[in-house]
DNA sequence: ACTATATGTGTAACCGGTTACACATTAGAG
DNA sequence: CTCTAATGTGTAACCGGTTACACATATAGT
C-alpha cells in the first residue's frame, strides 16, 4: 500500500501547477518556456526552477492542437524491407534528431491504401512536413496539404526533391560493362512508373545503343520476391547473356545466385552490375559491382532541404540531384 | 487568382461546422460519431450526411488531448539496417492495420539516448502502447510509463514478451552441425546482455559439450560492421576451424563471404549455420543453411498481445514463446 | 391516470497548452 | 517633471474535441 503513494505516471504535471509553484500566472510560464514576450530575469528564474523541481514536460499534444503544428516528420517509405530505405531513412533521422525534431516512419508497403492510411495519420497528428519517398509521387496523394513534402529518390514536378542522377548512373553501368567486354547484354528495367527507374533505364539504353552490343530489356519489379523467378526466366530465355545490368542490388543478388546455382562463372563468363550499393552487397560472393547512391547523405539531404522549406528560408535549389558512382568489385572483370 | 478560392487545408471542418449543417449540437455529433449514449436513428443519418458533405475528419490531436489517448501505437527498433527487425515490423504492422491502430516506428539505433528520445515522443504523443525490441529491455526505461508494453525478440520478467525458443534454436544448430560431421566448431556469442542471444548460446554450448567435438566461443556483436572484422579474425585465429554456427544471419554472410574469399569450400570442408533467416539468406551463395525465426508471425503475435492488454482482455499467458525451425541449405552438408 | 424508467438532446466545463489584450510599472526623452 | 515607449504580468478566450449533467419527452408498469 506503500508504494500507492508513487502513483503513476506522475508526469501529468502541467503548466498550472507550474504556475502555482513558481507563484505566477500560466501565461508567464509560457512565455518563459517559449522564450516569447517579456520576461523579467528574475520571474525566469523561479519558473525554471519549478520546472526542474516539479519534472516538468508541456504537453505536446496540448501544444499542437492549438498550434496545429507539432514537432513531428513524417518519413513516409514504399518497402521497409528493401536495404536501401532503411539505409535512407537513418540518413533523415539523424538530421531530424539533430534539429530537435522527431521523425514518424511509415511503410508503405507498395500499398497505395496504406500510403493514404498514413498519410492520413500525420497530417491528424499535426506533422510539420513529410518526406516520402514512395511510388505514389506522381498522384494526387500529396496535393492539398498543408506542410511542406520533400520527394527522396523520387522525382516530381510538383514537389522539392532529393534524388541522384539515374541518366549517368545508367550510362555508367552500360560503360563499365560494355568496357569489360559484354556483348549480348540483358538490361533489367525497374517500375514503369519510377522516375528514378526510368532514368537509369534510358542512361543505360543510350550507351548500350552506342556501342556494339546486343541487349535485351527486361521488365521487373524491385522487390525480394519477383526478384527470384525473374532471375529464373532470365536465364531460360536468354541463355547467351553475358552482362547483366541490374535495377538494384537486390534483383543483382537474386540474378548473382541464380547464375551461380546454374554453373555460370562470376566474371569470367557473365559480367553482373547491381544498383543501389546495400550493405549487404560486399557481403555476397564474389562482392557485387555497383553503382553507388549515397543513400545516407541523400536522407540528411532530403532532411535538411525539409527543414529549410518549413524554415521558410530562401532555396538555392528545389531538386537536389546527387552523384553516383561505380564500386567496383568482383562481378566485373578488371581491366588496367 | 481563380485557384484562390479553393483555399488548401480545406480539412479544417470542425465538429461544430457538421453540428450547424445538422441542426444539432455538437454533444449530438460526437455521440453519433463514437456510438455512445442515446441518439436517435433519424438524427444519426442527418449527422452522418453532414460529415459525408462536409468530408468531416475528427481532429485526432484534440481526441487525444481529452481522452489522453490516441489511436498510435510505438514500435521502437534496434536497428533499422538488420533486416530482421523489418520483417518483425511487418507483421506488427499488419495486425495493427487490421485493428484500425496506428503505428509508429522508431530506429533507437543501438543507441540508449534515441531510445529515450523515442519513448518520450511515443508519450507526448499519446500513444496507447509500446512494442519494443531494443537491447534495453532491463532498464527502468520502460518503468513509470502509463501505458503497456510488449517486448519483442526480448525477454524480460517485468514486461510481457514474445519471442523465439532460444534454447532450442541454439541447440539445434549445434546439433544440425555436429550430425554433419563437424569436429572443430566456433560458436558466435551475440551481445552478452541480450537474453535472446544468451540463450541460442547457452542451447548450442548444452549441445555441444555432450558431443565429441571441440568448440571455441567467439563474443560478437549483431551488427554488420563487426560481423566483417570480426570474420577477419576468426579465420586467422582459428584457421583448423570446421563448423561455424554464426549468431545471426548477417554475421554468418560475413563469415561465408570471407571463407570464399580465402577459398575455404562450403559446406565440404567448413560449415556454417546462422540464425534467423532474414530474406537475404537463401539469396547468398551458397543458400545459408539457417535457424529461422518466425519474424512475421512474431510481430504478428506481439500486436495481438499488446492489443489484448489495452483491451484489459484477460491474458493466457504473459509471455509467448515460438518455435524456431531448421532450415536446410547449402552451406551444411547433406545427411541421408 | 400516475409514476418510474428509458430515450434523446443541448449547455457548458474540461483536457493543457498559447496568446490577444488590458493593466501596471519603469525607463527614457524633452 | 511630464509624457510616451518599453517592459512585465495576469485574465480569459481559444484550439477541437468529449462528457457530466440538466432537461424534455416517450414508453411501460400498475
Amino acid at each position: 500500500m506503500c508504494n500507492r503513494l508513487h502513483i503513476r505516471g506522475e508526469s501529468m504535471v502541467t503548466i498550472r501547477d507550474v504556475a502555482k509553484k513558481a507563484g505566477v500566472s500560466v501565461a508567464t510560464v509560457s512565455r518563459v518556456l517559449n522564450n516569447k514576450g517579456y520576461s523579467h530575469e528574475d520571474t525566469r528564474k523561479l519558473v525554471n526552477e519549478a520546472i526542474k523541481e516539479l519534472n516538468y514536460k508541456p504537453n505536446e499534444v496540448a501544444r499542437s492542437l492549438f498550434k496545429k503544428k507539432s514537432r513531428l516528420i513524417g518519413l513516409l517509405l514504399p518497402d521497409i524491407r528493401n536495404p536501401f530505405f532503411p539505409e535512407l531513412a537513418r540518413g533523415v533521422e539523424d538530421e531530424m534528431q539533430e534539429q530537435g525534431l522527431h521523425l514518424i516512419i511509415g511503410n508503405a508497403d507498395e500499398k497505395p491504401e496504406k500510403e493514404i492510411d498514413y498519410i492520413q495519420t500525420f497530417k491528424q497528428n499535426n506533422v510539420i512536413g513529410i518526406i516520402s519517398a514512395t511510388n505514389q509521387a506522381e498522384t494526387e496523394l500529396y496535393e492539398d496539404l498543408s506542410f511542406p513534402v520533400v520527394f527522396l529518390d523520387r522525382i516530381t514536378k510538383s514537389h522539392p526533391s532529393v534524388y541522384a542522377d539515374g541518366l549517368d548512373g545508367g550510362k555508367k553501368a552500360a560503360h563499365e560493362i560494355i568496357r569489360r567486354g559484354s556483348k549480348r547484354i540483358a538490361l533489367l528495367r525497374g517500375p514503369i512508373e519510377l522516375r528514378t527507374a526510368q532514368d537509369r533505364f534510358k542512361g543505360a539504353v543510350d550507351e548500350l545503343c552506342n556501342a556494339n552490343v546486343d541487349f535485351q530489356v527486361i521488365t521487373s519489379s524491385f522487390s525480394f520476391h519477383d526478384a527470384e523467378k525473374m532471375a529464373k526466366t532470365l536465364f531460360e530465355k536468354f541463355p547467351e547473356t553475358d552482362g547483366i545490368i541490374a535495377s538494384n542490388d537486390l534483383s543483382a543478388a537474386a540474378i548473382l545466385h541464380e547464375a551461380l546455382r546454374i554453373g555460370r562463372s562470376i566474371p569470367d563468363d557473365l559480367q553482373i552490375i547491381g544498383y543501389d550499393d546495400i550493405p549487404l552487397s560486399k557481403l555476397l560472393f564474389p562482392p557485387l559491382s555497383t553503382i553507388r547512391q549515397p543513400a545516407y547523405d541523400m536522407g540528411r539531404e532530403a532532411a535538411k532541404l525539409l527543414i529549410k522549406i518549413i524554415g521558410k528560408q530562401p532555396l538555392v535549389q528545389k531538386n537536389i540531384q546527387m552523384p553516383v558512382t561505380f564500386i567496383e568489385r568482383q562481378t566485373t572483370r578488371k581491366v588496367e
